[in-house]
RNA sequence: GGCGGUGUAGCUCAGUCGGUCAGAGCAUACGGCUCAUAUCCGUAGUGUCCGGGGUUCGAAACCCUGCACCGCCA
């Protein structure tokens, strides 16, 4: 029988901003399917990558300090760095810069070129540079870019354009008779609604003098590639485009991975730009929300909010994992706290799995020296209910894995785990235990209540991967997740009697409410709660005005040298420094009218480092610099003599 | 401005075709067990199913309308 394939991307990351959860949930969402895809035994392709060309990447290169490549290679690097923490399992980690999609972008133009879908014309317009887009009058707010809350400036060029509205009709024709290639529905229907309108062509270059860092166009080398014909294009470039195998294999069943930004490139652009290369469009696009944290939506222009590198190794990367997993509906927003994530942890992770899985352990332990037993009478009513209950936790979970209906999957699952904690109480082999005459029955017990632990562990694989190896090597089957195959390994009865079971630490530690409050660093302080004394409420009036020493340890004050300094144009109060602090930060302070950026050049100050980013005129700032105001004087907090950066003041 | 979505227990949300659908989980209270990470099991609630009309024998569900929030487009 042939295999199955499976293919599946995330969208390339821009590397304007570090990675963040919104990049983390889609990731982990891809890799999630990818995992669960080789344990139904498909063969299996994972990409994933970064984009590096482009107008704000020049910028923000500038702003660092260094040249576009290197400024690409360190933030590349961070999201090739982030992955494996999160143990994603992406096969191929692809850069918009690498050779071989260049030339696939080269290849791509030309054809579409010679049969006549790329044409030469003249556009007059508001362009925002932020945005890397012509504005129409309309789309202004009072003059200004919507998005940067800047004047665009009025530009006129020649540029090249893909026919893009000669696909319109074949695209409506295509989602239309191909239900599920855009889901959830609500996106397919806003993809369908925008193409009841005339669809405009796609300009797609930059004129070279103006932007030199992108992919020249092979039929005229005055010109580089714009962003999305670039950017796309990794989809196939990844695979081998055009003669790869790879590419023959596993293009015809593609699926992508997005959040709701990036739907109109991907719905519209993409597959007509891949009809006019010709080779068929992607099986499935795969579209989700936003987390919405106290903050305001997640999205790539807001940089970071939650950082997943400081919650995943905080409360462990299975626990975070499971969370996205869970609490998102694919396609809706979902909210994203600290509080909600340990939640899931003490009740789903610690109570329900970690607990049934330790009680298993535990009583194999004390009743069998810790030796799977085996099947040691026929199965009773109570026997034959956990069993369907698995049986149809196994149906659901092969339903709505397919459908990317990742939290109902999980219900389902822990539905399973609440049975078989009930199936404990019911049996009491503690009970069982007393009575020699029982030993058979005990034995069943436990085999069952080891099988279902088996068995959970292979189903929840591909969402905690580390936990389902910890869980099946204890239980005496030594393979790791990536490894495992449903159709042998989540048979039923197949642990081997008599061979050892460890039991081990507890899987998820609860964590308690007091260490919640000690970890999180930038929360803002809980409510309090009615009862219990947990967390401490700082009861009202008196009290108000004094701050505990935890609370202020919360904020991280360091040292830092300025090393560039300049106005924010359009504001007369703005400076946007870059300083000094062990990394590079951007930093936008309002002491323009008392400082001018050359003094301030080399001048050691004290920066808040844990300040939520902002944007300020369009400018992102990664902090605040310390200032005293004295009337109309402003003089900048510093140290007694000059100290090298990155040191916590306390 | 146009189109679409959402509004259900303190919180997060299920509710398929109008007919035990007024639900689940968490949180809360009480009871039980003791194998287990003070975990687990059971019981108990509270709801103007956003407001107002209408269709129907019957509506949380369908229609109209108002309000709030969100998204896409202009």
């Amino acid at each position: 029988m042939p295999m199955d394939r499976f293919y599946i991307t995330t969208p390339i990351y821009y590397v304007n901003a570090e990675p963040h959860i919104g990049h983390a949930y889609t990731t982990i969402a891809a890799d999630v399917m990818n995992r669960f895809q080789r344990l139904m035994g498909s063969e299996t392709f994972f990409l994933t990558g970064t984009d590096e060309h482009g107008d704000k990447i020049v910028q923000a290169a500038e702003a660092a300090g260094v040249d576009p490549k290197s400024y690409a290679d360190r933030i590349s690097a961070m999201f090739r760095e982030t992955w494996p923490k999160l143990n994603v399992s992406h096969d191929r980690f692809i850069r918009t810069t690498d050779p071989e999609h260049m030339k696939a972008v080269q290849h791509i133009l030309q054809k579409v070129h010679d049969s006549g879908d790329i044409y030469f014309s003249t556009y007059k317009g508001l362009y925002c540079v932020g945005c890397e887009r012509f504005y129409t009058e309309k789309e202004l707010v009072e003059g200004k870019c919507p998005d940067h809350d800047r004047e665009p400036v009025e530009r006129e060029e020649a540029n090249y354009f893909f026919r893009m509205s000669r696909y319109q009709d074949w695209l409506r024709d295509h989602i239309q008779s191909h239900p599920d290639c855009i889901r959830p529905e609500r996106y397919r229907n806003e993809v369908l609604s925008f193409l009841k309108d005339p669809l405009e062509d796609l300009c797609i270059s930059r004129p070279k003098e103006r932007l030199s860092w992108g992919i020249p166009l092979p039929f005229d080398d005055r010109y580089v590639t714009y962003v999305w014909f670039d950017a796309l294009i990794n989809y196939v470039s990844a695979l081998g485009y055009p003669d790869g195998p790879l590419f023959h294999q596993f293009w015809p069943v593609a699926q992508h991975t997005i959040a709701k930004d990036i739907l109109k490139p991907h719905g519209i652009y993409w597959p007509t730009m891949a009809r006019a290369a010709g080779f068929p469009p992607f099986r499935h696009l795969n579209v989700h929300g936003y987390w919405r944290t106290e903050e305001g939506k997640m999205s790539k222009s807001h940089g970071t909010v939650v950082r997943p590198l400081d919650l995943a190794p905080l409360y462990g990367v299975d626990a975070f994992r499971y969370f996205l997993m869970r609490e998102m509906v694919f396609g809706l927003d979902a909210n994203f706290s600290e509080e909600a994530l340990v939640q899931r942890l003490n009740s789903d992770l610690a109570n329900d799995l970690g607990n049934l899985f330790s009680r298993t352990t535990g009583m194999t332990d004390r009743y069998f020296q810790g030796k799977i037993p085996p099947f040691g009478s026929e199965p009773d009513e109570q026997d034959r209910s956990l069993m369907a209950r698995m049986e149809s936790t196994l149906d659901q979970w092969r339903t709505e894995m397919p459908r990317l209906a990742f939290h109902k999957t999980l219900m389902a699952v822990w539905e399973c785990i609440n049975a078989a904690n009930k199936y404990v109480d019911q049996a009491a082999p503690w009970t069982l235990a007393k009575d020699p005459g029982q030993l058979p029955r005990l034995q069943t017990v436990l085999r069952m209540l080891l099988e279902i632990n088996k068995g959970v562990a292979v189903l929840i694989s591909p969402f905690m991967p580390e936990t389902s190896e910890k869980m099946l090597q204890r239980l005496g089957m030594d393979k790791k997740a990536l490894d495992l195959r449903l159709e042998e390994d989540g048979k039923w009865g197949t642990l081997e009697a008599g061979s050892p079971v460890h039991k081990g630490e507890a899987l998820f530690p609860r964590i308690q409410k007091e260490e919640q409050k000690k970890d999180k660093p930038s929360k803002t302080p809980a409510k309090p709660k009615p009862s219990g004394n947990a967390f401490e409420k700082p009861s009202a009036g008196e009290e108000a005005q004094s701050i505990s020493l935890d609370l202020f340890k919360q904020v991280d004050l360091r040292t830092g040298i300025v090393k560039e300094a300049e106005r924010v144009p359009g504001s007369d109060r703005l400076l946007r420094l870059l300083v000094d602090m062990g990394e590079e930060r951007q930093v936008v302070a309002g002491i323009a009218q008392t400082h001018s950026p050359e003094d301030l050049v080399g001048r050691q100050v004290i920066v808040v480092a844990n300040l939520k980013r902002a944007k300020i005129m369009g400018v992102e700032s990664q902090g605040m610099v310390l200032a005293v105001r004295d009337g109309d004087t402003l003089q900048l907090v510093t140290t007694e003599s000059p100290l090298s950066p990155g040191l916590k003041v306390s």
